[in-house]
DNA sequence: AATCATCAATTACACATGTAAACTTAATTG
DNA sequence: CAATTAAGTTTACATGTGTAATTGATGATT
């Protein structure tokens, strides 16, 4: 079991593209987060090298254009993160932070309805 | 609605106590941070300064010694790093969230009949 | 060959965070 | 009273993160 490195606020921009589109070229990241934020492409390629060097994204040449790939998946990404913020914010316990979520965010109908059915999932 | 500020890891710890205690000393709140963490108390204090300086913590002078309180609720910095997280790495939908957690944390049989009927709330 | 464009790598710098020692001052103790 | 202890403040230093410029190398164009 690999120790998922600590992914920064901006990291996870970056990741978030690059699972998307992966394979994905620098100028594709760039070209995406130019859009969602007001990010220099140095900012980004930064970013991006940053993430090679923790071991979450790696990369083929391809001439002198690199192809970026996620080393770790998003769900396992997500998991790792997910468990980090319930432990530091709620202790580790589920049920508060589910309520806090309830209480303060919005769900459709058919949201509440797939809700109800997982969680009847789960009494068995 | 004043912005709440970034609590990193290690002050959530040191709010957590004083949350959970205010007023509180200093002493306090190493003598219950030694217990679950390794810190030093100059490492706690420091953290305590810190979130002082922020904001986030204020004090009363009490002879020598200081009176820590919150300035900013349990529940306030809760919904902020909530919704910070759920916006990171949701990108602020909300299902997909719960999902996430009820596939891989576990529930009372009381506690998903409890989340059951908040739901059903939520359907009025 | 010289120039330009493009790409990654290196460097820069400020601030935040983790961790804690050192310093200052006041109170307490012997 | 001197020495010690206790409490807060200042300083230290390494690493991480946000943001981005600069540098170096290579290929394409003129």
């Amino acid at each position: 079991m690999i120790k998922i490195p600590n992914i920064s606020d901006a990291e996870w921009e970056v990741m978030k593209i690059c699972w998307l589109s992966a394979p994905c070229s620098a100028n594709e990241i760039v070209k995406a987060l130019e859009q969602s934020t007001h990010w220099k492409p140095n900012t980004i390629k930064t970013l991006i090298g940053r993430l090679v060097k923790k071991g979450v994204l790696g990369f083929k040449e391809e001439g002198r254009s690199y192809s970026y790939y996620p080393l770790i998946t998003e769900e396992e990404c997500i998991k790792a993160e997910s468990k980090s913020f319930l432990t530091r914010v709620f202790g580790g316990a589920l049920k508060p932070m589910l309520v806090t979520f309830l209480k303060d965010e919005k769900l459709s109908p058919a949201e509440i309805e797939e809700l109800k059915l997982l969680l009847e999932k789960r009494e068995d």
